[in-house]
DNA sequence: CTTGACGGCTAATTTAAATTAGCCTATAAT
DNA sequence: ATTATAGGCTAATTTAAATTAGCCGTCAAG
């Protein structure tokens, strides 16, 4: 990674940790492993830094828009795959939606740089709305209303039973930002989730083979 | 209201907008309608203001540990209410506590201020955690155990019942605080998922009786 | 009625951080 | 081999904002 590229990326960690106006051009450099005026070589200055990375995100939010999906495949491949949804499948749709969301090293700073930074620029609130809000319930109430249509899955309000997938995915994930050690709590939770999530809104006859005895695990 | 306490009035509203490194002293006096260095006449420097400002948030959250009940009342009175709560009561909750938080002039600033800042310093991570997370989890728990026991709802997981029920209200609450415009859409969509919410949850038989023709409404 | 402390002001001063000036070296292209 | 450029450095300089100095009027207590 050449000299500019290190700089959006160690720019991106420290804004992420204490937010623009907290970290020092010097901070910047010196993890760079360069002195603070050699930066001027490469942007023109710090809010150049901020913006380059704005740019570089909205770069990466457009590429992986396909991310949220459940192997990368395309909606249209998906749709087939969820017709047949079990409930194993579903926890490993929570998993890997919350996995990546949080493991995924730009996304997390990105978020969190966003968390801090979104109530100076409206636009950088959009942003935040829009990837972590929006665009995941928008997305998987499609998935959703496709799993309706074929039975797996029954409802009179797709957009609340979304809402009831992701709201406890975004609250978990809010709660390892700020503080990773209850990462493992909140995986297990996330499981125990999507397991009473696929009780409550399994059609019945499903409903009735799965809810006992199953061996559960397997996250992967 | 004298001027040391508007000091931290208006500082708290600044703070909530911008974020303490991006508020500058003389943004604070301006709109207290004295000049900076009158500030210090009041606090020792910026961060005192902050400092205060924290405290305070301190001792109003330690106050204010009753307000996510139902109407004030303490807990034991509470549960009793619980014990027989109907559709339209849990709405009534649902809506309360949403209200609450996003209304409160006091908390909302709060919030936001704590949004931005959390990530400055671990007890502001840890204060907001424990007030927008974990303590109304744990009261919401307590409150939903009690109407598990005697019967109004059922489930094999009350903790993951309470994050059913919460995770969305909070949801809808980090969507309103970065978009008021969208508060009216949050209060229906909250409403519906209260609804939805009582239909999986509630006992099967009272189930039965409420889940249709009934006229909707009354918020209050 | 006078005094002292409270709270305001203007005009410095300090400080911290960003930014610029200007120099040096290595390397790659002519 | 020369030279231009990229990218580093140290040593200023600029700038913006916090903070301090020091003055003044009001008003309540003695």
């Amino acid at each position: 990674m050449d000299t500019k590229q290190r700089i959006l990326d160690e720019a991106l960690t420290l804004f992420s940790e204490k937010g623009y106006a907290n970290v020092f051009v010097a901070d910047i450099a010196e993890r760079v492993g360069i002195k603070a005026p050699s930066l001027y070589k490469h942007y023109k200055n710090k809010q150049a830094i901020f913006d380059a990375i704005i740019e570089e995100m909205n770069r990466r939010f457009l590429e992986e828009a396909g991310a949220l999906k459940i192997n990368g495949a395309d909606a249209a491949e998906d749709a087939e795959i969820y017709k047949h949804i079990s409930e194993e499948q579903l926890i490993t749709l929570g998993n890997n939606l919350f996995l990546y969301f949080l493991h995924d090293d730009y996304t997390r700073r990105f978020r969190k740089m966003l968390t801090i930074e979104q109530f100076h620029d409206k636009k950088l609130a959009a942003a935040y709305m829009k990837q972590y809000v929006d665009d995941p319930l928008s997305y998987q109430g499609m998935l959703f209303g496709l799993m309706v249509s074929s039975g797996v899955l029954q409802t009179e309000n797709v957009e609340i039973m979304t809402l009831h997938f992701y709201a406890p995915i975004y609250m978990l994930l809010t709660i390892c930002d700020r503080d990773p050690e209850r990462e493992k709590e909140a995986l297990k939770t996330m499981e125990a989730h999507v397991r009473q999530f696929n009780k409550l809104y399994a059609r019945d006859e499903k409903n009735m083979q799965n809810n006992k005895r199953r061996s559960p695990r397997r996250t992967k």
